[in-house]
DNA sequence: CAGAAAGTCAAGTGGTTGCTTAACTGTTTA
DNA sequence: TAAACAGTTAAGCAACCACTTGACTTTCTG
C-alpha cells in the first residue's frame, strides 16, 4: 500500500523529523528565524534540495516561511513539534506506569 | 546519495514512528505487552509485514522483544520515547524563547 | 507421531524520497 | 538598464520502504 501519510498531522511531523539534514536546519532556526540562503550555506547539497526539505519542514508545520521582496524568511513554528511531544510523552508515561505494574507485579 | 540514517538514534526513532500502523502498535503496547500475533489481529496486513514493523520498531529501540517457545513477546522501552521527546522539547522551548524575545522586542 | 500454531526468510513489486542538473522568474543594485 | 542575487520549477535517477506471496522452521498439542 502507499505510504498515504496524506492526512496524517503527527506523522507528517516524524516524517519531516526523521531526516538528519532537516533536524539540523530545525536546530538552526532555534535561534531566530533564516533565510533559504543562510540555511543552505552549512548544508552540503544544492540549494534545491534544500528548499524541498524547507517544503517538507512547512507541509508538516514544522515551520512558517514568509516571501519578502526575494528574499523567503524561515521560522519555526512550536505548535507542531509540541504535539508531536505530547503524543510522545502520552505514550511513554503509560508505558512507565505500564512497567511499574509489572514490577509491583514481580516484587509479590 | 544513500540515505544512511544508519548511525542517527533519533532519527530511527523518528522514521519509526513517522508510520500510523507502527504508531498504533506502539499504542496498543502501553497498555501491556503483547505477542506477534496479538499485535496483527487488528491490523489489515499480512503477519510478515506485520513483523517487519516490529522489526523497524526493534532496531529504532523503541520495543524489546523475547521469543519464548514459539511465541515473541513484545513490550515497550520508553527510553527511546524519552530521547525523542527531549529533542523535541529542547527544541521548542528554545523556540518559544526566542518567540518571547521577539514578542518583546515588537512591544518596545 | 501428525498436524496445527506461531513465527520467520526470501524474493519481488510499485510507490516514495533525497538528491542532482538545467532552465527559469522575479527583485535588487551598480 | 544590465548584471547579480535569491529563490523556484521541472525532469530524472538510484536507493529505500511498505507491502505481497510462497516456502520454511520450530514448538506445542491431540
Amino acid at each position: 500500500m502507499p505510504n498515504q501519510s496524506g492526512a496524517d498531522p503527527i506523522g507528517r511531523v516524524f516524517q519531516a523529523l526523521a531526516d538528519p539534514t532537516r533536524r539540523a536546519i530545525v536546530e538552526r532556526l532555534v535561534r531566530g528565524p533564516a533565510t533559504v540562503t543562510a540555511l543552505a550555506e552549512p548544508l552540503a547539497m544544492s540549494l534545491p534540495a534544500v528548499i524541498q526539505h524547507l517544503q517538507v519542514l512547512e507541509r508538516a508545520g514544522v515551520i512558517v516561511t514568509e516571501k519578502a521582496g526575494r528574499v523567503r524568511s524561515c521560522r519555526l513554528e512550536p505548535t507542531a513539534l509540541r504535539t508531536a511531544e505530547r503524543w510522545l510523552g502520552d505514550q511513554r508515561t503509560h508505558g512507565e506506569r505500564q512497567l511499574d505494574r509489572l514490577d509491583e507485579y514481580l516484587k509479590e
